[in-house]
DNA sequence: CTGAAAGCGCTAACAG
DNA sequence: CTGTTAGCGCTTTCAG
């Protein structure tokens, strides 16, 4: 049985098209008899209106674009969950891409669906775009009024609503826990020194250390490159300056960091904190179980449905927003408890 | 600036549309003046074909769908990942649902794509339709001329294009592995009791033991359901029978396994092993870590993408095939190595 | 070389 | 109550 149109259900009760339309989509004007005649014809025939043509005619495909750097990532994951969630509960598909954090493949997927396929963008900046700074193909679609809802790794020459993490605040509500559970001596471990995420970290990190009267040492901000030995660089660290926590900006780099400290025989949390980035699957498994900072990376893809559909569907433009998203953080066994109220602080 | 039609060019060089669609595909119909003008015109008003209006007269999407149970697992992620890549290498954008492992989610997706949407659909069958064992959606599909692949969770009763693990040939390895090493009294510890997938695998078990002469003892296979408490299933199993190995059919259940043991001073694998299915992100960072069953998902993936593609893009109908993706154990920590090959096995 | 007309599948205004 | 017509944006014969 081939796909069957309006034009087949008319041809066979020999009425027009329009009458068939109507019958089907149960309009008033249509006398009973003919109108239960030809449901029960199209029902039995499996007919169903052609989304494509809809679209046309309406001008609407009641879908939406996400691109994401890299889906393997769990944050990425959690977004894009998120994303589909919402976007399902309010009638959009959508369709997905991945840029594979490569600044062309992002560009001829922003190009590809910029042509009337979806109703609005969710797009969070690829690596190299970023590295790039070329954002024109975004500023395009802005200009071509195709709403764009930028999340995560975000650029400031895109006029357009934004949902980020709070990562400044992040850097420091945690740097301030671990000063309060008596670190002094704080590492950085970045493997993201060329993000806008990455910086904004360490901004935060400095504002607390500050606050607390400890000293910047920018020694204690280790990048961590493709082919770099993070076995390597942390062992410089431990044979060079004292330290007493760590804070490792990706999950992986976490565990990494914890297994290399623990065969090293070093006791975490008693001699060396460790706090990482990104709660996903892996901290509460290891041990100790690490402590992380959540990004709800759930909820940010909620926000960015809701903004982009809201956007959407409301007429007149309302000024483009940027929703701060704030972290948590998962106290676990890597780091000390604080100490009682009536400590010193 | 609008988003800009052939229509608006046309009026602005007060030539047809038809002229202007000419001009703009390069066509050598025209002439080398006015085509220059058209084009030279078109780029700087960003002009871009619609792509609704060419899929309608076309009637081709160049898009799939891909309806995933669960997202937030990792091994659908790979899939997800392949799929994605292949499609996109091949010039397919994708839309993907994730049907949350619940049938009416399931259905609606499917009835929503199969409206012209898509060329094609890969899908995974949900928990809730395995367990209700209710595929009509499925059949309706193939019957409308919709090509489906479907992979890993797969249904018998649909007749259509399969990528599958060889489940069996897995549960098969793993335990033979198993006996290489010692190891005699193997549990089994599933929370996919009633998928086809966890049936092969224990079938695969079986027919190891068998062939090595150990008794099968059904005792030894534990179903996990929903709100069971995994601690107590496994300490009922320790204090009543002598066990040397677990095998755990997913990839956390093992790592709660071996975390489980370990909070019991059980040594791993010295006193028992532990084999996991689904090769994660967990496995290779708990302590020891984890000898786990690779399904390789990305692969399944690509090759659901392109057995698709194939489909779609073929005419004539080749008859269906069903793909089986063998599996590597990837040995790690967890398990004791095999004794030299002058063993007496 | 350029344009008119038809049509992809559907809806909606307007006649009959 | 039913049908005719126009049109969504585009390509493609077929005339001119």
């Amino acid at each position: 049985m081939k796909k069957i149109a309006l034009k087949d259900i008319a041809a066979n009760f020999g009425v027009s098209i329009s009458t068939v339309s109507k019958a089907v989509n149960d309009s008033h004007e249509i006398s009973k008899e003919l109108k239960e005649k030809i449901q029960k014809y199209a029902k039995e025939h499996h007919y169903r209106p052609n989304h494509v043509a809809l679209s046309l005619l309406k001008k609407n495909t009641k879908t939406i674009g996400v691109i994401v750097p890299n889906i393997l990532n769990y944050f990425f994951t959690l977004v894009f969950y998120g994303i589909e969630k919402t976007a399902n509960s309010r009638g959009y598909s959508i369709i997905s891409c991945i840029s594979d954090e490569s600044y062309l493949k992002e560009l001829k997927t922003v190009e590809l669906l910029s042509t009337g396929t979806v109703e609005g963008l969710i797009l969070s900046l690829s690596e190299e775009t970023q590295a790039k700074g070329n954002v024109e193909h975004l500023q395009n679609l802005i200009e071509n009024q195709i709403p764009l809802v930028m999340f995560d790794r975000v650029s400031e020459e895109v006029d357009c609503d934004k949902v980020v993490v709070d990562d400044f605040e992040a850097g420091y509500k945690t740097t301030k826990h671990l000063l309060k559970t008596g670190c002094k001596r704080i590492v950085i471990v970045s493997a993201i020194y060329n993000s806008s995420v990455g910086k904004l970290r360490v901004d935060g990190y400095k504002k607390a250390l500050k606050e607390n009267g400890v000293e910047y040492d920018e020694r204690l901000i280790v990048e961590v490159r493709k082919n770099d030995d993070l076995q390597l660089l942390i062992s410089l660290l431990l044979d060079n300056k004292e330290i007493d926590a760590i804070i490792a900006l990706d999950e992986i780099t976490a565990v990494d960091t914890l297994n290399i400290l623990k065969s090293k025989d070093i006791e975490v949390p008693k001699e060396i904190s460790i706090v990482g980035f990104t709660n996903g699957r892996l901290s509460k498994y290891v041990s100790p179980a690490l402590t992380m900072v959540s990004q709800h990376g759930q909820y940010i893809g909620e926000q960015a449905a809701n903004i982009l559909i809201d956007r959407i569907e409301k007429e007149g433009d309302m000024p483009y927003t940027t929703k701060l998203v704030k972290t948590s953080l998962i106290e676990r066994d890597s780091t000390k408890k604080i100490l009682g109220n009536s400590s010193s602080y």
